[in-house]
DNA sequence: ACAATAATTTAGGCTTACCTAAATCTCATA
DNA sequence: TATGAGATTTAGGTAAGCCTAAATTATTGT
């Protein structure tokens, strides 16, 4: 009804819409609730006011999950770029490793100013992509295309450049960094397994056996 | 009641009362209103909260104003240590003017992580005064000693060394900056007028004359 | 088609931190 | 020592955003 708040909270719930919805698949409530880490029942409530916002920052049916509009769309690439450019900034005048930035820049960018924004981009070269590889919008905040596609669908015979790895966990990221499996390296496939859906890789002069949780993170530009 | 909150507006209550205490004074309901924008009455809540919070955070008397309890002091040197590292560091790194950092670190200051602190910290050299010459506090939250005085209460043959501006306002950090008025500059006093308060100092090779709005503001260690 | 199960929504509550209006306290001064 | 201005507190209210429990709707297997 009034108009549009911004607040951190309505920040992280257009935020975690975009990436449900990147897919073209609709938000439920459920795992919209997953990612935010809170109950079911309270993602409703907010959906529907961030539906009767004005203007309205989602689409939303009850039952049928929800939408981004234009502007909820908008606003929800402005914190993913504010993220990712500090994600990358961290890591570059700071000295973070990939794995240890997500959390100060999930807090960080709810607060950062659009001058501050746009000095980091700049004292960055304006980067396109961040330390995990995801891209960056841009200042007018488009998406830029994306040509990778998840480790998990490609076969043996071929392969490609790493491009991007999915994922917020330090464990996996540490794991991923101590077998080489980081953007710009190159991947080889050689095995696929169609029972466990294991992938036998080759990158640079070692061979890895991964499984579909990893390999469905790991995104590649194939060559 | 409860178990030490920490939110935002306790942070700044915190350093408010901090700031309004540091002549020795207590912090007034009213005064804390005034700095912190809202009313006075609700600043008797939050510090009665603060007061029997466990452990406490401040000790308080009707009618008598708050001051801060060991630990508060802790926590109010926290958020001014961030506060402070924030602005010598947006200055030092991105860019920033001295008028520019207060609003942004305003923000950052309450959403930085230990680590992030130390980085920069460390990334600075540890310095001990920010872009304005406020002391920062050291990383086990002491207040270095402060030798300086407001240059408000100097008089004609004194002369000093510029430590310190207090203030935050960008209009009136412009003009200082324009004349040359900034930490480390040297100042002799020329002149007193005992009926406004005006001071005549000279600054290099220029001489201005400066009201008390400005000279209670300015902090001068003596030579 | 229809119960069992899963997903979602509704209803009612809580906490934080702010607000306004009215009551009360303090203190300087007559 | 009484009083009135100004400072402070009390009382009651609002808005966000979360929660739990109960009700409802959707889906699925037989």
């Amino acid at each position: 009804m009034k108009n549009n708040p911004n607040t951190q909270s309505v920040q992280d719930y257009l935020k975690h819409i975009y990436e449900l919805t990147e897919n073209g698949e609709t938000a439920s409530t459920n795992a919209l609730a997953a990612k935010l880490k809170i109950k079911p029942a309270s993602v409703t409530g907010m959906v529907q006011k961030l539906a009767s916002a004005k203007p309205a920052l989602v689409e939303y049916h009850k039952h049928q999950g929800a939408t981004l509009t234009k502007e909820g769309k908008k606003a929800a690439l402005e914190v993913i770029r504010h993220h990712r450019l500090l994600e990358a900034w961290l890591v570059q005048t700071l000295g973070y490793a990939w794995d240890e930035v997500h959390e100060e820049a999930e807090r960080l960018e709810h607060v950062i100013s659009e001058d501050f924004e746009r000095r980091i981009a700049a004292a960055m070269g304006d980067p396109i992509r961040d330390p995990h590889g995801e891209l960056i919008p841009t200042a007018d905040l488009k998406m830029p295309l994306d040509n990778s596609a998840p480790l998990s669908t490609l076969r043996p015979n071929q392969s490609g450049t790493l491009q991007c790895v999915k994922a917020a966990d330090t464990e996996l990221l540490r794991y991923l960094d101590s077998l080489g499996l980081i953007p710009g390296v190159e991947i080889e496939i050689k095995e696929y397994s169609q029972f466990d859906h294991n992938l036998t890789v080759k990158v640079g002069r070692k061979t890895f056996v991964l499984g579909l949780n990893i390999t469905s993170k790991i995104f590649i530009e194939e060559s």
